[in-house]
Order: structure tokens, then sequence, then C-alpha cells
DNA sequence: ACAAAAGTGTGTACTATTTACACAATGGCA
DNA sequence: TGCCATTGTGTAAATAGTACACACTTTTGT
């Protein structure tokens, strides 16, 4: 293949009038959308994955990706794939990074970039599970297809991050939750153990936490209080950060 | 133009053998690599832009971009435009995000990756100046071609982000500075007015300037203590960073 | 009915970090 | 020599983080 392109680096050419001509001109790549949809139970931090649909890789697993179309923008296709592969809607999805490797496709040059989002298994049942999708433990992953492990570390480390600047973690839990549950999910995600005692005292300290009144039930021990998040109180306090620190 | 390309998404497809062909059938889309070059001189921060030469955006400003080749790292491609546009090398690069809206160039869909750069404008002449390339202050930008504004906001905050828990300032100075420097330095990028005995405070006790025994000599006013990054100290101590708090 | 098991709910003392703030010393310049 | 600008330095108060123990509530088993 021979490109004619005017590359742009050429200095002090003439003004190019014709956007169109000059982008007809380009070399063009394959993109895709590879979603990292991360979810929470047992205690612990899962990722939905399908098992691939190349034969070389068949034993291995894949993140939920396809191609994005001509007139797509990126994160409808992301929403798309989550909804055709899994059902399902109404979640919340983040773009990470892009990765590019000349190699990491074995069928040609495809660029993915990655999608991140975190909901809770519960409220999104999967509708469908073609391709044998289901949530896997992020502890135990087995081989994965193409570049996808880099990505989901990659997104765990994003995770990891955001959910200690950004109460994200809210999503993974239902609507209403125990101190103990939220306290789980953030052991799981930054993978360290949490005292209690002070745990609570920091939630309870940033005033967004409201007592529903109600109580656990079906736990055989003392149930815990319920709590809901009160997304209004967060948004007024919520504090900007400056805090140089390495 | 019309694709016949499998789609990942159909369920339950017989499994795909060659993934080649696969990927010869997939939408394909220009890709361009835009640097955000950030520098720092006369305690502003600036950024380098050039002259569009698309004769739309002739008036207005323009991020140093190209297009990526076909079996280029995108990395890569990012060095070379820097390298071609202004003869620098020997930058710290890193990718910040994919801009991909269908509507963002004139000229068709061009989806961009950022790349972010941060260097001392004293270490690093811009050795070529065509398309009127220099630097230009961050509180001053005029009117940008594409979304490029867009681009330097999220370059920005990225930024200002990731100055707060990495060294990355060291860049934008001398190899021997003093504490001054330093925190105009970190007022310029956070925009915020620190108290200076503090901040002496703070970076003394992560241990990693060291004293050259040197002082500042053009200044019109008692000279300070020239310091130096001692980077082998950095490693040994930085911090892993646990604090939930938003 | 009672005891044991499991986990909730709570407070305090200690330490580290952050913030606010003022005055003496140095070199340039007139 | 005196004035200006800016460096260099310390301490007290407030805030945030850490470590830690005991009484309470419910379930389960006998």
């Amino acid at each position: 293949m021979s490109y004619d392109h005017k590359t742009a680096l050429a200095p002090n050419m003439p003004l190019i009038t014709s956007a169109s001509e000059l982008v007809g001109n380009y070399p063009k790549m394959a993109i895709t959308v590879d979603c990292v949809i991360f979810g929470f139970e047992d205690n612990k931090l899962k990722v939905l994955l399908i098992r691939s649909d190349l034969q070389m890789y068949n034993d291995k697993w894949s993140l939920l990706g396809d191609v994005t179309l001509a007139n797509e923008e990126f994160e409808d296709a992301a929403y798309r794939i989550l909804k055709t592969r899994t059902g399902m809607t109404d979640v919340y999805l983040e773009q990470v990074r892009t990765f590019s490797q000349v190699a990491r496709h074995p069928g040609g040059r495809v660029i993915t970039v990655a999608y991140c989002s975190l909901l809770n298994i519960r409220h999104h049942q999967l509708k469908i599970t073609d391709n044998e999708l289901h949530w896997h433990s992020l502890s135990s992953l087995g081989d994965m297809a193409f570049d996808h492990q880099q990505i989901i570390d990659r997104c765990y480390n994003w995770l990891q991050k955001r959910i200690q600047e950004h109460p994200l973690g809210f999503n993974l839990l239902p609507e209403k939750f125990s101190l103990r549950e939220l306290q789980n999910l953030y052991e799981a995600i930054l993978n360290v153990e949490l005292d209690r005692r002070n745990f609570r005292k920091k939630f309870f300290s940033m005033d967004f936490l409201e007592d529903t009144g109600e109580f656990e039930f079906d736990v055989k021990h003392r149930p815990g209080k319920l709590y809901q998040f009160n997304f209004a109180k967060y948004e007024k306090n919520k504090r900007k950060w400056i805090g140089i620190d390495f």
C-alpha cells in the first residue's frame, strides 16, 4: 500500500483548502472499543468476559469489544456493545486509555479504546450470555486473548485510583447497604485491610451517608444499619484536592 | 462504501479462522496524534502551538499533530512529530486521552490521541519554527482549531493532578533550581498561592532535594540556594497512596 | 431457656500532618 | 550607608489518621 497524502509535517506548505481531500488521503486503521466491566459479588471484584470468537484465541477469555462504526461516537459504541452483549443499559462508562501497539491484534493493525464501567451485579442481570459471557473473579483470570490482560490491569489501576477520589463504589452496591458492605468493597478493590472503626469514622465525617432506619435482614448475626448515598449532599461538600504528595 | 465485515456482535457465530480477513473487513478511520507540550517560562505555564495549515483554520492555533503511520507505534509518532516540528528530542511523553467525536474534524472522521509532554523551555530550544511555532501563555490562548481547546483543557487537568502525585515539575526547571522557582512552578500549574514556609517544609520532608552548595547569581535580591532532584532517593522513598477522600 | 458464635456499634489517646503566621539575614542598588 | 526585595527559619494550634477493647444484638445449637 502506498500513500500519497500530504503529510502535515512538511513545513511551510501552501495552505490546504480541502479538508476532506486531506483526510481522504490519510492512512486508515481499524478501531475497536473494549469494555472493561467491573462488578462486585461475594466480596470479590469481578470482571465480565466472554470467550473469544477468534479460533486462535478460543481457549482464552476476552473483553466485550467490537469495531466502531463510521459515524458512531465511541462512547455510544461502548454502550451498544454492552447492550448487545449483555442486555444491560443504564450503566456508568468512562474512557480509560487507548491501546495501539502495532502487534496487539493477530489480524492486522487494530487500535482499541478501553471504556470502563462499574456496576452492581444484582441490579444488572445478564440478559444475554452468548459466548459464555460471565463474571470472572479478578484474582483468578485465566489466559486472556490479545492484550486484554494488559487492558484489564490498566483499568484496574485506574479504578483503584478513581475510587479513592470519587464515590464510584456506590455503583457497585445495592441502593441501601451496610457499612460492612461498603468496607468490603473498598477492601476488595484496594486490596488492603482497613480498620472498621476508622473506616466508619471516615465515611460518617464525609457526611453523605443517610441512615435509612432499616436494617439488614438476611444475615446470621446482629443486623447492621442500612445507609444510602445522598448525592445532593455529596455534590455540595465535595472537596477539591490540593495535596502535593509523592 | 458498504461493509461486509462479520461483526463480532452476532452471537454464537462459528469461530473465526482468519484474523486478517476479519480485520480486513473492519471499517477504518484516520488516526492522528496530537502533542500537548507544556513548558514553563516567566512564571507562566506555556504550551507550544503552530498555526494550522488548513485554510479554514488559518487564523487559529493548533497543536502539533500528524497522522499516524500504518506500522508506527503512537508513542513513536508523537516523538516523530515533536522532532520534525520542533527539532526537540529527549522529552518525556505520556498518553492522556483519545478524542473521537464524529464531527471534530471538518474533513471527515479523524480520531486523535493526545500525548502530553512537559519540558524545560531553556533546555529545549526550538530548532525549527515553521508555521509560526511558538510558546503561548496558557492563560491567553486565542481561538483554537478543531477541538484543540478541549484537548488542551483535558491535558491541563491531567497535568494538575499528575503533578501532585509525581515529581514531573522538575522537568520544567533547570537542573539546579531554587525553591522559589519550584514554588512558582507549582503555583502556576495549580493556579493557587502557597505558603512559602510550608512549601519548603513539605519538599524538604520528602527528602530528595539535594543542596548543591551553589546559589542563584542573576537575581536582584538575596540569592537563594540551588537544589537538584535526587532521582535515586525519590525512587527509594516514594510512597504508595491509600487515602480515600472525596 | 440458655450459652456460644458472629459481627455490629461506639470513644479515646496518640501520632502525624497541615495550617497560620513574623522576624532576622543577605545581597543589590542608589 | 540605607533601603528594598527576597531568602531562610520555627512554633503553636488545628486537623486528620492510627491503634485499639468492650458492650450489644441477633442467630444457632442444645
